[in-house]
DNA sequence: AAATCATGCATCATTATAAGTTACATGATT
DNA sequence: AATCATGTAACTTATAATGATGCATGATTT
């Protein structure tokens, strides 16, 4: 199955959000994000109706972060998303018949519930400022300044 | 992406094969676990290499349990399916020039590597031993003789 | 030895789902 | 009025798992 690569593009987009001065319009992000205005948009809604960012239509319109990074955590934005399907394994969850393709199956969707459960909290544990200031270390290790950074993607043909 | 349904699938087929007295055909698995006698040889042949079960061709072949049940992790079949994929989600995998990227990819690699890790030490911590137990278990609370349930799949027409 | 059974394996069709595309209606700004 | 940008729907493409089929090969039976 392919793979839903939604929540980091989300949170690419949101740091770059974080970094503009004017609304940022679906095309400038997903020239960013290297895909297209209208996924942009389908990504984004969720987001918006969460109030994470609003968007405006018309000249100068686009999106915009609503809240400060500190306030936007990762399992925000994974609720934001739909709160999509986590695992490629599936543990068989047709109601069975049989008691032992009950008891399989269970064992599998224990092992699951687990590791959802360790995702889900660590993406808690996490705000997106925090990457924000991973991204700044990552600069700093670079010798860059962030200054130069900013706006990069306006730069973008 | 669509689900990959192997793990539940081998675990259920094990525990039939335990109650086996004679090799279960292809075609009998298939019809144990509700799918195709092709489908079944092709995850079957992981476990089979990894001595987990054998296969012998001719009449009065098929597939017999190589190992007691208690020596049989869900891990050890896990990796006999050739460590299948576990994630629907993905981490933007591709290598970034962009820093903020970067960030964001290594928070949600971050959060998979640790579900992953649950997982799998889940899947360690079980054996196929324990699954039989529940499947016991399972069966006293519907007041059921284990015996009577015992080679069950043949009767399937 | 011939017939039959069952695996091994390759190939093709089917299905599910994320992502990419296109098109157009609607609202905002100039 | 013209232009910009979102909102949304519909369609196509890409990717895997799964389903289906056919046939070669080896084992067993008669």
């Amino acid at each position: 199955m392919r793979q839903d690569n939604r929540m980091p593009r989300v949170l690419h987009a949101l740091l770059h959000l974080d970094q503009m001065t004017e609304p940022a319009t679906s095309d400038l992000l997903a020239r960013m994000l290297n895909t297209n205005a209208a996924v942009v948009r389908r990504t984004m809604a969720g987001l918006r109706d969460q109030g994470f960012v609003t968007s405006t239509k018309g000249h100068g319109g686009g999106w915009v972060l609503a809240k400060p990074l500190s306030d936007i955590t990762l399992a925000g934005i994974y609720d934001a998303l739909g709160a999509p399907k986590i695992f490629a394994l599936g543990c068989g969850n047709e109601e069975s018949h049989c008691l032992m393709e009950q008891a399989a199956n269970a064992a599998t969707a224990e092992a699951l519930r687990g590791a959802s459960e360790t995702f889900l909290s660590a993406l808690s544990a996490i705000t997106m400022a925090d990457l924000a200031r991973d991204y700044e270390t990552r600069m700093k290790e670079l010798g860059l300044n962030p200054d130069d950074y900013r706006f990069d993607a306006s730069k973008i043909p």
